[in-house]
DNA sequence: AGAGCAACTTGACACTGTCAAGTCAGCTGA
DNA sequence: TCAGCTGACTTGACAGTGTCAAGTTGCTCT
């Protein structure tokens, strides 16, 4: 008797770690709505209410999913950052390319990730999260900081930028213009921005 | 016997209506999960499936909700436009100031209309209904476009701007910034990048 | 070997959206 | 006047959801 086929374990081996790949499964073919306990415990061939052992209910899946979502997402736009031979303003044009990027190819991981619904367990990780991210952006924008200034200015004002583009951009806001990577007019315009930022910023050093 | 008391219509008179606005103050009382086709219903004084007379599902519901929210969003940047002895710059950023006050006042709301999620009926109606708010930043933008310069470019800058700066805020991505009126500080810093940008756009004429 | 324990299952509950069928009020048209 | 129709609403049911309580299983440690 082949109890091989049989042996699948009482303890699942990774279950935590399968239940948030499944749910990132259920995030990019169903979107948001798609996301549910009960199916990510089905995806990972356990019963029902298995998840509970692992996250504090859906709002701590939501967490533990942001928080692969983060990494995911640091990637994208490290990914995004071009060769080495480029000027420190085309390095941080081609990091937003990345942001924006990101919420284009996983739009309702994108939705989870900034989402202002609370995620049980990642109160405390969700600034060392997004800080994780963040940190990209942050030495990105390190040469342009003048001596004496206070980094978290320039930051906030390329970071809000960025962000407001890819979240109107993602909800469709801006009237005709269809969800493809083609249409990146309305895009290099709000990064051209960017230029008048660093300049107005050196003179006022 | 004073049937009276008794009076209530089969008709409800207004139901529609009434439900957009028990809706409205579900997300308010208790965020955007508390938004409920049966405890609209419920609060409404009428039966479970009563809403599906007048909305296509939960989806109608909300962008039905999503109409009015934009109403309420366009009369709170109008109503935060300020004196009338002001510069235009001044103007701007006092509309900015209400686009930010609007989301601190209804968050969930503020989440629901510049959701991503398709609104079943709204689709059409979603641009127009963007449009209708859109405009008041539209016209505030006005004085700063130059000659032969297509509108677009600078409104979709200040809008992306602000809305960052807003969706990142009500997020509480911003670390330490609590969610108070008063901590304005950094909001201010990302409305003086319209100064740069309107010079910045004034010189390129 | 036996105890303890963590991982997982099973079953139940309240709540949700949605559908089908029924009820009721007020209007239309002869 | 009154039969019938139509739209507004109710009632009841169903599948799916999150969550809890209780049970079962299999590993580990002594």
């Amino acid at each position: 008797m082949t109890d091989d086929q049989n042996s699948k374990p009482h303890h699942h081996g990774d279950l935590r770690s399968a239940l948030i790949q499944a749910g990132i499964a259920l995030l990019s073919e169903g979107g948001k709505d798609s996301l549910t306990l009960r199916k990510c415990a089905a995806r990972a061939g356990v019963s029902h209410a298995a998840p509970a052992h692992h996250f504090d209910g859906i709002s701590g899946l939501r967490g533990a999913i942001a928080q692969e979502g983060f990494r995911l997402f640091r990637l994208s736009m490290l990914n995004a950052s071009g060769t080495e031979n480029q000027s420190e303003l085309d390095h941080l044009k081609a990091i937003c390319s990345g942001y924006l990027n990101f919420a284009i190819d996983n739009p309702a991981l994108f939705d989870l990730i900034f989402s202002s619904a609370p995620m049980e367990g990642l109160e405390s990780n969700l600034k060392s999260g997004t800080a994780f991210s963040y940190d990209v952006l942050r030495k990105a924008c390190a040469p342009f900081v003048q001596p004496g200034q206070d980094p978290m200015i320039i930051e906030t004002q390329v970071w809000s930028l960025i962000h407001g583009y890819t979240h109107l951009y993602m909800a469709s806001r801006f009237g005709p213009v269809d969800l493809s990577h083609q249409a990146r007019g309305p895009f290099d315009q709000v990064v051209s921005l960017l230029d008048a930022l660093v300049v107005s910023n050196a003179t006022k050093a």
